[in-house]
RNA sequence: CGGGGCAUAGCGCAGCCUGGUAGCGCAUCUGGUUUGGGACCAGAGGGUCGCAAGUUCAAAUCUUGCUGCCCCGACCA
């Protein structure tokens, strides 16, 4: 991509409604732009990070053995007077009429949907286990949305529901969750700590939210920094595997403020291993049963012909919120730098020269090479003040920059990772380097 | 939903108290000089001053109502 023919709009000053560090970051690169009150417009920039993190969100669930699918935004209300939760979900849906003044939703989460679908395809204990999944928009009418797209009420939201037979089965469809979350969460080098938390309107017994460090967090954890001694890289979704995790996470101490424990806390955690911190939650996994499948009828046969109300869980992942929390996860004064696995771009070309210069045609061979191997790059191709062109990419915060200027001999270039000293390189290693940053993503 | 604030050019703001031809900075466009850390000169375009009503010879400015947005709180992924 070239800059001059991109469209990024870059803004100078700090917009003043913004109050945290993602929000600020987002709006001045031209990612996100406010429509109204809690609902964004995504803009290329924007757009394209939130696709690479739905991406590797998609993978993580393939490899977990869930099943991707698409529900409709728009639900019937229907549904969800028969599950009881029409009233009692309470003013955060949004009803709509439409011209016939059937009452349809936007929906918040799909509990009800997934099982009128489930229940009016699947018969029998042979289809179970499953574990369906969509990432769709949602909407949910937050009293006061704030802080840009971390809490807004147009988000996009990867939810996956499971369905067995019996609570044992329930359980490990429960753990794979947890361990593919784990996985998808370090993809974007983030530690995510899986907290003991409330189901609230979801419903059910056990439930873990997944938080990201960060001050300007809205959730507060207690925690035991043992916790964080684990390593998923050799877990499999296999029984093993799966008992390993359960057995880590509930080894340790982990709260959110609602269930926290003080008595508990300091009896169980040693003072030197005593986290308390703010966080951003970007996940929330539920195992709540038989509450729908009980509600909306969703029965299958066993093997001995008998009737039973299925089990389910629901797994959630606030793909858009995951956007803000890898950059409040990510700044430092001076600039973010995004994550590999979801940068923009692999890298840019910054092009110092003038119009038709050996410099520009250097910087414009450069381009077609990367290219030509395959590299997602973007080339500053404008007459910008080269001051400019550095103070603007290091806002975005592309991890390499290459900067083609006249003080370089042909086959020299200047390679720079966001936050350290550059260097000298040719085509050929600049080509292997990128290559071998990238060989992971 | 309670409390507070704001609404004037794309963005950030001044003007309002004390009514009298709409301003500044940034951004944009044109021409020129620049080009390794947010450059300079000259010029240009861009506004039903959130909406509606009222007071007045005259309203961005005073009054009333409405709408939108932001902040604090309770609530929540």
């Amino acid at each position: 991509m070239k800059l001059s023919n991109y469209f990024l709009p870059i803004i100078k000053e700090i917009p003043s409604d913004a109050k945290i560090k993602s929000h600020q970051l987002m709006i001045r690169t031209g990612m996100i732009r406010q429509s109204t009150s809690g609902i964004y417009s995504w803009l290329p920039l924007g757009f394209k990070i939130l696709k690479k993190i739905e991406n590797i969100v998609r993978d993580e669930q393939n490899k977990a053995g869930a099943i991707e699918m698409l529900m409709p935004t728009i639900q019937s209300a229907e549904i969800w007077k028969e599950s009881g939760r029409y009233d009692s979900y309470g003013q955060e849906m949004l009803k709509i009429n439409d011209r016939q003044k059937r009452e349809l939703l936007y929906g918040p989460t799909n509990e009800e949907l997934i099982t009128q679908i489930f229940r009016d395809n699947i018969k029998s204990y042979k289809s179970l286990p499953l574990l369906l999944y969509h990432i769709q928009w949602k909407f949910r009418d937050e009293i006061r949305p704030r802080f840009g797209i971390m809490r807004c009420r147009e988000f996009l939201m990867k939810d996956t529901y499971s369905f067995d037979l019996n609570e044992k089965n329930a359980e490990i469809s429960y753990y794979k969750m947890m361990l593919s979350y784990l996985k998808t969460f370090e993809r974007f080098n983030l530690k995510a700590i899986p907290v003991k938390a409330d189901t609230g309107p979801i419903g059910g017994n056990l439930s873990h939210e997944f938080i990201i460090l960060a001050d300007t967090g809205e959730s507060e954890i207690f925690t035991d920094s043992e916790i964080f001694n684990f390593e998923t890289k050799l877990l499999e979704y296999n029984d093993v595997s799966l008992k390993k995790l359960s057995s880590h996470f509930s080894k340790f101490y982990s709260s959110t403020s609602d269930l926290h424990d003080v008595n508990k806390f300091q009896k169980q955690v040693p003072k030197k291993n005593q986290i308390i911190k703010k966080g951003v939650e970007v996940g929330h996994i539920f195992y709540f049963g038989q509450k729908y499948s009980k509600s909306l009828n969703a029965i299958v046969n066993t093997r001995e012909s008998k009737s039973v109300n299925v089990y389910m869980g629901s797994y959630g992942i606030g793909v858009s919120r995951l956007v803000g929390a890898i950059i409040e996860a990510n700044y430092n004064n001076n600039f973010m730098k995004w994550p590999k696995s979801v940068t923009p771009f692999q890298a840019v070309i910054i092009n110092l020269g003038k119009d038709n210069d050996t410099v520009t045609i250097k910087a414009n061979n450069l381009y077609q090479k990367l290219i030509h191997n395959k590299f997602d790059v973007i080339l500053d191709d404008t007459d910008a003040n080269p001051s400019s062109k550095f103070k603007n990419f290091e806002l975005i915060g592309i991890p390499f920059q290459i900067i083609v200027g006249s003080k370089h001999h042909d086959d020299e270039f200047e390679f720079k990772e966001l936050g350290k000293d550059s260097k000298i390189v040719n085509l050929d290693s600049l080509i292997s380097i990128l290559k071998e940053e990238y060989s992971n993503c």
